[in-house]
DNA sequence: GCTTAGGATTTG
């Protein structure tokens, strides 16, 4: 007992001057001398003299013990002036105890809530947390070899908490795992061997599934079902300790389970010989004896003597080797959603990695963090990526948070990697965490004051934050995070306003009739195949139809053209063609071609003709010949249009088609003076036709990380695909630009991050459907894409 | 007051 090192451990000491009657333990053995002063709490302050005060007061609050390496510990305590001492008047009868180094680690092993301590050698500061905590406007600091604790013990008749306490643990027996008898609710102790963070179920909780064990060596499993996530037990590795109440045993598969049932409550402990029992619980209370410190102790020196968990050293991200599962304590710094399935975390943890790392690229709209980063924190960064359920849990992490990735796998880096930014190189190192819970898969954040985090924050605080002169727009990132250049600036806004850019659940958001600047990505489109996307529509009415495909116009002119009629126009000149069959089963056929008679000795006779008794086929072939073709027939020996379904006019390979509803049609002699070139809207005119117009519509699911918003394509699709929809019903190179380009954007069988990101100005309108019920639109406006070059 | 799961690697 006389031989310690000075700080090292606890000492028994009844021959204390300080307190010469009871019984007490010294937490430091520095010696005191008997001509201190005792000084009230409230009387404490700057001016203090130190170096003759003693203070005395109960323990009120006593922190986690707080490892920063080294051997170097800090811990805060309140202390409180005892009752008997304090008049009713008194302020600041609570002061901040800081303890530091030995000193700390051994208050946090001797010293109980409730008891009574006396310390001396200690310096008075001012309390950086005054305002904040309401207590004294001073701290007393013990630091160094003058700093001495003593304890006072109660004396045994006396009424102290502890006293009180001792009684209340004959309330809780706890059953051996051995000892366990099914159908029975009891309490246990136990390391556990075996653990799941709480995962989903497929019912109304999420379950912790874990394995515990005793000196009775009987291994336990135990599912704990809870809504509440808080409510779940608190284990963050292998070892750790769990006191469980209120746990019923169950008959499984020939052994004993453990399920909590009502009352349940847990009290969990880090399972380090060497570390400071702290009871971790989000329970408002809980009981925690002197006992319970004990029992604590005891399991966890047992534990470490029995070889019961795999000896693995903990992994830092420098010691990773290739294909191996591991769990990881570091520090988030960005996270960023992928799609559904996976969210890409982006941690450290103050070491390098020693393999080369696969690249990944997410648009920087949609990561979350800090927008700019030191050069220093970034080499060190790796990505994750966590799929599934735990991209659910990634979902609520905050940047900045200490985590523990449980079961990562280092794997071999593959170019089929969601976000994959393409190119992959030899040996190349991904981290994934795989979706299930399979040994233990999962994802926590460790809390704040965690001693397993004080060392790793020690070291990435160390690091500079950032560098004004890096961002996330920076070159140095881009290739892990920014847009691939190769996918940059393919649409571009031809409108002239300069709004900001907003997110889709900004513009879900919004009210009606808005402009919005937005940027995303093309999840899918609408119709397919795209050629049902050309209709038709007129500018007057605003009807919208299809258009007729060949097989139906065939049949409409084959029925037109058996029975032709004469016409008998007095300003036409008409002329028959008869066309030779190929024999019996192909008899000739004979079709009439009309001319204005005015236009017959005129420079424009090949502008225009009237046809009868054509096929479709012979219109097309004459269209080669003449400017525009009009289909006619007879009604009464006078021209009239055939029905408005097919195109009442032909132009080379285009057709036009006329509104049913807004047109008034009779054919009239068309009047031109013979400078003038004739249109199709002169003729359309002549004819009494309201002319129809090409439109293209689309729908376009547009993606924004997890985001996404169904707008559609009309109004501005010609500017869009930077195309004449007159060309694109008429001619397969227009078609082809317009395939090529939605290929681009929405390549097939590609992943979303490999696709490119479209800046897009979109209005917003309501529109009433046929039940008079509102829909709010969204459409795309005022923006062309352009390819890229080849 | 008694469903969920009852450990045991993704296939990105």
């Amino acid at each position: 007992m006389a031989a310690r090192a000075p700080h090292s451990l606890l000492v028994l000491c009844d021959t204390l001057e300080l307190c010469p009657t009871t019984p007490g333990r010294v937490v430091d053995q520095a010696s005191h001398g008997s001509h201190l002063t005792r000084i009230p709490i409230p009387g404490i302050s700057i001016a203090t003299d130190c170096s003759k005060a003693s203070v005395r007061g109960k323990v009120f609050q006593k922190g986690p013990l707080v490892s920063l390496g080294d051997e170097e510990y800090v811990l805060k305590a309140v202390i409180e002036e005892e009752e008997s001492v304090r008049s009713s008047s008194s302020r600041n009868t609570s002061i901040n105890l800081i303890l530091f180094g030995p000193l700390a680690k051994n208050f946090s092993l001797a010293v109980n809530q409730g008891e009574v301590v006396v310390v001396t050698g200690f310096t008075v500061g001012k309390s950086p947390t005054a305002y904040k905590d309401q207590l004294h406007p001073c701290n007393l600091l013990l630091s160094g070899d003058d700093a001495c604790l003593h304890v006072r013990s109660c004396p045994p008749h006396c009424h102290s908490t502890r006293v009180s306490k001792s009684a209340k643990v004959s309330k809780y027996t706890y059953v051996p795992l051995n000892k366990l008898k099914p159908g029975a609710v009891v309490n246990v102790y136990g390391v556990v061997v075996f653990f799941k963070q709480p995962y989903k179920t497929r019912g109304t909780d999420f379950c912790s599934s874990l394995k515990i064990t005793d000196k009775s060596n009987q291994k336990v499993g135990c599912n704990i079902f809870c809504e509440r996530l808080e409510d779940h037990p608190k284990i963050f590795q292998l070892g750790d300790i769990i006191r469980m109440h209120r746990v019923k045993t169950q008959a499984f598969g020939g052994s004993i389970n453990l399920l909590n049932t009502f009352g349940f409550s847990v009290v969990t402990f880090d399972g380090r010989p060497e570390s400071t029992v702290v009871p971790r619980t989000s329970s408002k209370s809980f009981h925690f004896e002197q006992e319970d410190e004990q029992t604590v102790e005891e399991l966890r020196t047992w534990a470490a003597s029995q070889d019961l968990l795999p000896s693995t050293p903990r992994i830092q991200l420098s010691d990773v080797q290739h294909r191996s599962y591991f769990d990881l304590t570091c520090q988030l710094l960005w996270k960023a959603p992928v799609d559904t399935t996976c969210t890409l975390l982006t941690v450290w943890d103050g070491t390098r990695c020693a393999h080369p790392l696969q690249k990944f690229s997410v648009d920087a709209s949609v990561i979350e963090g800090p927008s700019s980063l030191s050069q220093e924190r970034l080499d060190l960064a790796v990505s994750i990526l966590v799929f599934d359920n735990h991209a659910e849990t990634a979902k609520q992490l905050k940047p900045g948070a200490y985590l523990r990735v449980y079961n990562l796998h280092a794997t071999t880096g593959s170019s089929g990697a969601p976000c994959s930014s393409g190119v992959l190189e030899q040996n190349q190192l991904a981290f994934h965490l795989h979706g299930g819970t399979s040994y233990g898969r999962g994802l926590r954040v460790l809390p704040d004051d965690s001693p397993d985090i004080q060392e790793l924050r020690r070291v990435v605080e160390s690091f500079p934050v950032a560098n004004s002169d890096i961002d996330l727009s920076d070159s140095a990132i881009i290739e892990t995070w920014g847009t691939p250049p190769e996918t940059l600036g393919n649409t571009e806004r031809r409108c002239s306003h300069a709004l900001q850019q907003v997110t889709l659940a900004e513009v879900k958001q919004s009210g009606p009739d808005h402009l919005f600047h937005v940027n995303a990505q093309l999840k899918s489109y609408q119709p397919r195949p795209l050629y049902q996307a050309l209709k038709l529509h007129c500018p007057k009415c605003r009807a919208i139809q299809e258009i007729p495909d060949d097989d139906f116009l065939s049949e409409a002119f084959l029925k037109a053209s058996k029975a032709p009629g004469r016409i008998a126009d007095p300003w036409l000149l008409s002329e028959s063609i008869h066309l030779p069959g190929d024999g019996p089963q192909s008899p000739g056929r004979t079709f009439s071609i009309h001319l204005s008679k005015e236009q017959f000795n005129g420079r424009r006779s090949r502008d225009l003709i009237y046809v009868t008794g054509a096929t479709l086929e012979d219109v097309c072939q004459l269209a080669a010949a003449y400017k525009y073709i009009l289909p006619v027939m007879s009604s009464g020996g006078s021209a009239s249009l055939m029905d408005l379904s097919a195109p009442f006019l032909f132009r080379g390979t285009k057709r036009y088609y006329g509104c049913k509803q807004c047109s008034q049609v009779s054919v009239k002699e068309l009047k031109v003076d013979g400078s003038e070139e004739i249109n199709e809207e002169m003729i359309a005119e002549a004819v009494g036709v309201q002319l129809l117009q090409y439109g293209l519509q689309m729908k376009l699911e547009l993606q924004q990380g997890l985001d996404t918003l169904q707008v559609i394509l009309w109004r501005d699709a010609e500017t869009f695909f930077q195309v004449s929809l007159e060309d694109v019903a008429a001619n397969q190179e227009a078609q082809n630009k317009i395939s090529e380009t939605m290929d681009f954007l929405c390549p097939p069988a590609r992943r979303m991050a490999e696709r490119p990101w479209l800046d897009l100005c979109l209005t917003m309108y309501t529109v009433q459907d046929d039940n008079r019920l509102k829909h709010v639109c969204y459409q795309v406006c005022q923006t062309s894409t352009t390819l890229p070059s080849a």
